[in-house]
RNA sequence: GGGCCGUUAGCUCAGCGGUAGAGCGCCCGCCUUACACGCGGGAUGCCGCAGGUUCGAUCCCUGCACGGCCCACCA
């Protein structure tokens, strides 16, 4: 431990290999306590993971060893989702490319393909959450269509079936085209698309104008069983019992009166067409209209479309809109926007179609899930999701859970001619068939706390370590995932599967732009690993991740975190380096410091480590990475670094005995402290740090997770160090602004004279400290001004440095005159307040006390710059 | 249409009732032996707009504007 840099590659490495063998992250079921549990999202076995993985696990591995840490049993139970058509649409690429496709393979040799590409997929998953430095119980890695999930899968089937809540009936579902398969409510998305809306003539059955309606669906029209009309509507209330005829067609509906129509929409008169739109299959619910299917699963228009049959449905309506414009049906064409449902895995748009699905009743199981909301069995982390929740679940609706793909659970429905249909995970003999339909890959993720420990088994893993404790995931998939866990939870176990759900926001790109592939801004977690290390990643993100807050990832703050990484190793380096060869025995201990004799700088550091690592506990309790490592970050910097070091050289670089050994034991223990505090958001470095100094703390774990957070032996807060030894900050600093705007070179010492009413006690006892920081050759109670002198001025103190032939005095009365001008700025702030009666009659007592105090010093500081400033004219 | 979130330094974002903060960037000066992945210093803000509450508001309340997200059946 010696490089000036730190490189984390071979630590990385040779630390994921040591946690490993050692079994670090494994957990049994053993009595007393609860256990902190997660189970992970499991990523689809889709190809690699992105930055949106790394933070979710990140935080999720900062969680759960900050709970290890606190001397917790955890558990995190790693695995991966089969992801459904988003898998198979990864197979079907593939197999496009050599120029072949699914049908062509065949089932059977299809999903033997699929599990290959699963094997390799889940290896590069899980090799690189190991990477990341997850520490997860490598022994209990599951996959949602392993042997063991697969059964509760189909008990859960089986159970909702048999409890009445699972149905199969023809329904109007979202169908996507591309894919080929149904899809549930919320896996459609909303894209407002630009397209027009044609005003239709449709003739009088029997002669006569008839009625214009208005659609941005012409090539719908061959599946109209209707035409509806508002019942208010003075124009058109003749037209409601008449029939009129579809163009091309010439198939007669009837107008109907619906008060669903909007007057002032278009021409007032709606076509309905119950096949292929959810508004137009209630109004054929409420008047008993047929739904004719004018579109096939396979996007082309069918027989009903007549002439059109078998065109796409892009090409049948610029077809059709040029036929009717030619035939003079078309009377008007307005540009329009609207939203249109698309694929959340391809995009295309969504067609509803009339089909025979499987579905989960969905109002029943909803209840348990709300109520678990309300009396805070579960929680929402921030709690403003748990609004869109709560309404989600309020208005929910059956959830379609079949899918006409081959990837995934087959429905456990076996089919025999006219008989009752046998719900069964083998096939229940001679001649039945299975529903060729497989599940939405949602319900297999809905039992995942649930299934990873054995489920419906009553393991002694499942009764240990169910119901989990917090489950970390993005909003994304509040709904789709969340909502359905809890109510799959509950229905089964009659538990909340977790208490919390912590909700984080999406990675995208620095200019806060979604990452896609097609845009070409996505960020690979392993680029960034290789090139600044897994802790920088790590602490990149989770610095930024404020709660449910999107990240604008820019790889400058991976950078940014890199340094951090290295300022932690070069204060160690520093550390190291002035420790003798071989650790005392028992270490350097905070309790054998003789607490009476501390010095300043000694009693200031202690107080704000103490708050410090109070503060990083009290934001990881509360699931805020980012305010924690902010709260580190600082104090590691801004305070250990920039000051506590700096003035504990002296005693370091001076004779052996008490005063040197009481440096090293702050340092050492300090430094020891804020390395297991800063474990849960950068494991690598500050293992390999833990070990080189654990024996000078007197600590003899093996691991950083082993040793648990460093407990103070005693209440070190010490308000009083902390006000003194900002006087000796604020000091310093305006010698060293005086230095630096003067130009008086660094090497430079300089004799000081210093007045003031602190000054006699601030130079006794902390002489030495502005000496050295402040670059000072001497520094003398005040007797008199020295002439020619530079002043500095800080909060109860004054120094003035004999500069005659250095520098420029002018340059000096300007520089007094800009402090004065801010001294100025100031007073008059707090004379504001000070000066008026309302805010001395009403104000608490202790803000006008603290208001003139800070009054007094702020007009002693400028008494002081005026004296200054009139000596040197 | 409903809901949620945002609007603070050039950029990315903290803060959320008592004289405006961080990181990066920028300017000046430093290889001061832990760290140039560093050190010291400096500049920069009508804290979106308008009202209200309060002794006091960037912070609380009400409207408005702009941006984003979620939900939703105007074809």
């Amino acid at each position: 431990m010696i490089e000036k840099i730190y490189d984390p590659k071979p630590v990385e490495e040779a630390l994921i290999r040591a946690w490993e063998e050692a079994k670090l992250f494994r957990s049994t079921p053993r009595l007393g306590g609860r256990p902190f549990t997660v189970v992970i999202p499991p990523p689809n076995v889709t190809g690699a993971l992105h930055v949106g993985h790394a933070l979710d696990n990140a935080l999720q591995d900062a969680f759960i060893r900050h709970q290890r840490l606190l001397g917790r049993q955890a558990c995190w139970v790693p695995g991966c989702d089969h992801g459904g058509i988003a898998t198979q649409n990864v197979m079907e690429k593939q197999l496009k490319a050599e120029k072949t496709d699914r049908h062509a393979l065949g089932r059977e040799a299809f999903l033997e393909r699929m599990q290959v590409w699963t094997r390799d997929c889940k290896k590069t998953i899980l090799g690189q959450l190991r990477r990341l430095g997850c520490s997860l119980d490598w022994e209990r890695e599951a996959f949602t269509m392993d042997e063991v999930r697969a059964k509760a899968v189909f008990y859960a089937f089986r159970t909702l079936w048999e409890k009445g809540l699972i149905y199969r009936g023809e329904r109007l579902v979202n169908w996507c085209v591309r894919c080929g398969t149904a899809l549930s409510d919320i896996e459609v998305e909303r894209e407002e698309r630009k397209g027009a809306l044609y005003h239709i003539h449709y003739r009088l059955e029997g002669g006569g104008e008839g009625l214009v309606v208005a659609t941005t669906r012409p090539e719908t029209m061959f599946g109209d069983t209707a035409v509806a009309v508002n019942p208010k509507d003075p124009r058109w209330k003749p037209m409601v019992g008449r029939k009129v005829l579809i163009p091309f067609i010439d198939r007669a509906v009837p107008v109907i009166a619906d008060s669903y129509v909007e007057f002032e929409f278009g021409t007032g008169a709606l076509k309905v067409t119950p096949a292929h739109d959810q508004n137009d299959w209630e109004i054929g619910q409420r008047h008993d209209l047929a739904a004719l299917k004018a579109i096939g699963p396979d996007g082309r228009l069918t027989a009903q479309a007549g002439p059109y049959e078998g065109l796409s449905r892009e090409k049948a309506r610029d077809q059709v809109v040029a036929d009717l414009e030619a035939r003079g049906y078309l009377r008007k064409k307005e540009d329009h926007k609207s939203p249109v449902g698309v694929c959340y895995r391809c995009h295309s748009v969504i067609e509803p179609l009339l089909s025979l699905q499987w579905f989960v009743k969905q109002a029943e199981l909803a209840l348990p899930a709300l109520k678990a909301l309300d009396d805070g069995r579960f929680k929402i982390h921030p709690a403003n999701w748990a609004k869109p929740y709560r309404d989600w679940l309020v208005n929910i609706k059956d959830w379609c859970v079949s899918r006409q793909i081959w990837w995934g659970h087959r429905i456990p429905v076996w089919y025999r001619g006219d008989e009752k249909p046998v719900v069964s995970l083998e096939s229940p003999g001679a001649g039945w068939t299975q529903d060729l339909d497989v599940l939405d890959t949602w319900f297999s993720s809905a039992l995942w706390p649930l299934a990873v420990f054995g489920w419906p088994e009553k393991t002694p893993d499942f009764a240990y370590y169910y119901p989990t404790a917090t489950l970390v995931t993005g909003y994304e998939i509040l709904h789709l995932w969340v909502a359905r866990m809890q109510m799959m939870g509950l229905a089964f176990e009659g538990k909340v599967p977790f208490s919390d759900a912590v909700i984080h926001g999406i990675v995208r790109d620095k200019s806060g732009k979604k990452m896609s592939k097609s845009l070409g801004n996505v960020v690979d977690p392993l680029l960034m690993m290789d090139k600044y290390g897994t802790d920088a990643l790590r602490f990149a993100l989770l610095a930024q991740a404020h709660p449910g807050k999107d990240i604008a990832f820019d790889e400058q703050s991976v950078l940014s975190a890199r340094n951090f990484v290295n300022k932690l190793w070069n204060s160690t380096r520093f550390v190291l380096m002035n420790l003798p060869p071989r650790a005392p025995d028992g270490g350097y201990q905070l309790g054998q410091l003789p607490r009476a004799e501390l010095e300043l700088a000694d009693r200031w550091i202690l107080s704000r480590y103490q708050a410090t690592l109070a503060k990083a506990k009290t934001h990881l309790d509360a699931y805020e990475t980012a305010a924690a490592a902010e709260a580190l970050y600082a104090f590691l910097w801004d305070e250990l670094c920039a000051w506590h070091i700096e003035l504990a050289k002296a005693r370091l670089l001076g004779p052996d005995g008490a005063r040197k050994d009481a440096a090293r034991t702050i340092l050492v223990q300090v430094l020891v402290g804020t390395l297991k505090a800063l474990h849960p958001l950068m494991p690598f470095v500050t293992e390999e740090i833990y070990a080189s100094l654990k024996s000078y703390a007197g600590e003899s774990a093996r691991f950083v997770l082993q040793g648990g957070y460093h407990a103070l032996d005693c209440d070190w807060s010490n308000p009083e160090a902390e006000k003194e030894m900002a006087l000796v900050m604020a000091a310093v600093t305006s010698i060293r602004s005086l230095r630096a705007q003067l130009r008086v070179p660094i090497d430079m010492k300089l004799a000081a004279v210093a007045e003031g009413p602190f000054a006699g006690k601030t130079l006794k006892t902390h002489h030495a400290y502005v000496t050295l920081l402040a670059g000072l050759e001497s520094l003398e109670p005040f007797s008199a001004r020295p002439p020619r002198s530079a002043t500095a001025v800080a909060e109860g103190v004054t120094f003035h440095i004999p500069l005659a032939g250095v520098i420029d005095f002018a340059k000096e009365r300007e520089r007094l005159g800009r402090e004065l001008a801010k001294a100025e700025a100031d007073i008059a702030k707090i004379e504001a307040k000070v000066k008026n009666p309302d805010f001395l009659a009403r104000a608490p007592e202790g803000q006008i006390a603290e208001a003139k105090v800070q009054h007094e010093a702020a007009r002693g500081r400028r008494d002081e710059l005026r004296k200054t400033l009139a000596d040197l004219s």
